[in-house]
DNA sequence: AATGAATGAGGTTTCATTCAT
DNA sequence: GATGAATGAAACCTCATTCAT
């Protein structure tokens, strides 16, 4: 559907996806290792299993493969985060448990995530903004459950705050993971985020 | 002292400086618009107000120019919060005064933080690692300052998920601008993080 | 075969071949002209009929140029010598036939051995190498015919030093040109070699 | 008296015979390990113990200096020459001490003479017509020893050619040591070269 | 007479993109 | 639909040479 972006030459659409699917593989790994520009368009085409010719069937130019793989990445995310959030639930455990998941989901597409954190500023405006808005919506599904667990009103700012420090906090996971995967596995750093999150320091209870 | 890393063909030290002053300065701007990839070594040349030779002349690769750019904020950055902050006050409010003014820091600081953040992989091993390590050594100012104004002790883990919290809010307004300054002023956003970390979502309190 | 040296980017080694020797013929006159060092890449392409972006599909650096044209030239001379020398005759005349037709070849691939002469050592460690071990063997081809072709039994070092001085006096014929192409043709040449060396300074005869 | 052919900006002449014997003597060191091309003229300058900006006090352009290099070369070779050989000699003795001690003389400057081989051709055209005269010369040399000595008359061009082969012999030694200085020593060399002179293929007598 | 900072033309090489097969 | 050879703009970097001090 969000790939009507991208035109391709094809028109087997179900051949499209398929290929783009390989694509997106090959390159998240290349982008990982390399960045963005230093991967070429050929490695892209070698990883993804065919020709330097047949990429260019489906894509028109290099940065439509980046957004592709954030196109991708965004989606993939959005689909875990809304299985795992229900955000009619109105408990603090169901925030508690929402945060979690939200981490695991984190640790799990830690490579993912940090390409695109490292990599959006090489799209166009336009499909910046695309994917800039993507994240809004799925830090807004963050603000619903919060606004809904929490027992007294805060303000609209405050609630976007909580839910932008919590969306960072997930990502800090993988682009700090130089200096927190020291002292934290993905539970403890749950722990620890959501004790803080909830009692900040002037109390200190267990979660 | 920290440019002996990066090594120039000119012997006096002091136009070096200054000329890397210019440098930095123009490579700033340039890839803050365009990124580190999509400058060119003649537009940072041009922007620093000499030819592409004498640029030549005070480094030796493109990514000289990214190490000094970093390693210039980092020291700015460092400076500042050196001066700012003093670790050997033992008061709650003497924490609130620092994470103010590391906020404060950052808002002056936006676009040189943007750029780093987004451009550091971009650097060899070496000077990721050099880089990093400089990060590292500012977090642990936080965590001094954190330890000694707390009343009650806290685990070392503890400590350092908050000083990190910290220093990534901060860096936080500058990368999320877009979202965030729609609904703070730096102040507004010092204040309200300041109320979350002091009292969590338990306790509504002002500061 | 021993293109296998220099990698290429293109599969179909028939092409290969056919632009490397586009490259070669074209590169041998420039070399020629002005020198391995002041021609430039692009020139080297224009020579060979393609553009500067093909020629490196079919090498990797400049010196893989010269590489590809010592490697082309020693390949032709041998062919050459291979097919006028028999190493298993045993007269006098043999020899003498041997010499003559190895002059004629230095004569016809004068520009070519010229080129190979001066720029060899603008090759690296290894290119140099191997191209010297193509001279060895060239050499053992004229210390086999010369041994086999003598009536009383030389010292080893003898025969190869009779070998050596052949061997150079034919590339001489080609490098002191401004000197001996006044007093000589190339069969002028020949004979008077060939009575020198039959004859040394003590005897006079007609060949 | 030939570096007129370089006109310098000082005035003062020891000064500068003192400063381009300095260069010279850098040079040459700097063109054997990488060549003319290869080597800057700030490595030039800095081998000759001044600076860039000195250097070019003294010469005009960097081609200049392989000038220098090559002149004072053959200055060189040729006093030694003068001094060794006497052409009014007359006997078959005469002739053999003037190639032993002129392949002596080709020992000592190996490197010298290298250099020389390998880079007159990055000469101008004038400063190659230079150099070829003064070999030119050098070679006459030999054909006066050459004709003095022998007891019978011979040709012009054969003198010439023995003339050529002994000159390049000489060199040869240099140019071709990766394969002479395995089986022979200066002296062997010598000797044995002299031994082919005299008595050819056709006799086999001791020297 | 000596210095060395500044210059910029020009070299090599890469790589996104096209298009004939 | 797939391929891969061809293209050339454009990037990085070097270095001979000049000239103000």
């Amino acid at each position: 559907m969000s790939d009507r972006q991208v035109p391709s030459t094809i028109k087997d659409e179900a051949l499209v996806s398929k290929r783009r699917n390989q694509m997106v593989k090959g390159a998240v790994t290349l982008f990982m290792e390399k960045g963005f520009h230093k991967t070429t368009t050929r490695e892209i085409a070698k990883a993804s299993g065919f020709s330097i010719g047949t990429l260019y069937e489906y894509i028109r130019k290099k940065e439509d493969v980046l957004f592709l793989v954030c196109d991708s990445i965004y989606q993939r995310v959005k689909v875990r985060m809304e299985d795992s959030i229900d955000p009619n639930q109105t408990s603090i455990d169901s925030l508690i448990d929402a945060i979690r998941s939200y981490f695991q989901l984190m640790d799990d597409m830690q490579n993912e995530v940090l390409v695109m954190y490292q990599e959006v500023k090489s799209l166009s405006r336009d499909a910046q903004e695309y994917v800039l808005q993507k994240e809004r919506e799925m830090v807004s599904m963050l603000e619903q459950v919060i606004m809904n667990s929490l027992p007294e009103k805060r303000s609209e700012a405050e609630v976007k705050l909580i839910a932008n420090n919590i969306f960072v906090q997930g990502q800090m996971w993988g682009f700090r993971r130089w200096i927190l995967h020291r002292s934290f596995t993905i539970d403890t750093y749950a722990d620890t985020q959501i004790l803080l999150l909830m009692n900040g320091l002037n109390n200190k209870t267990q979660v």
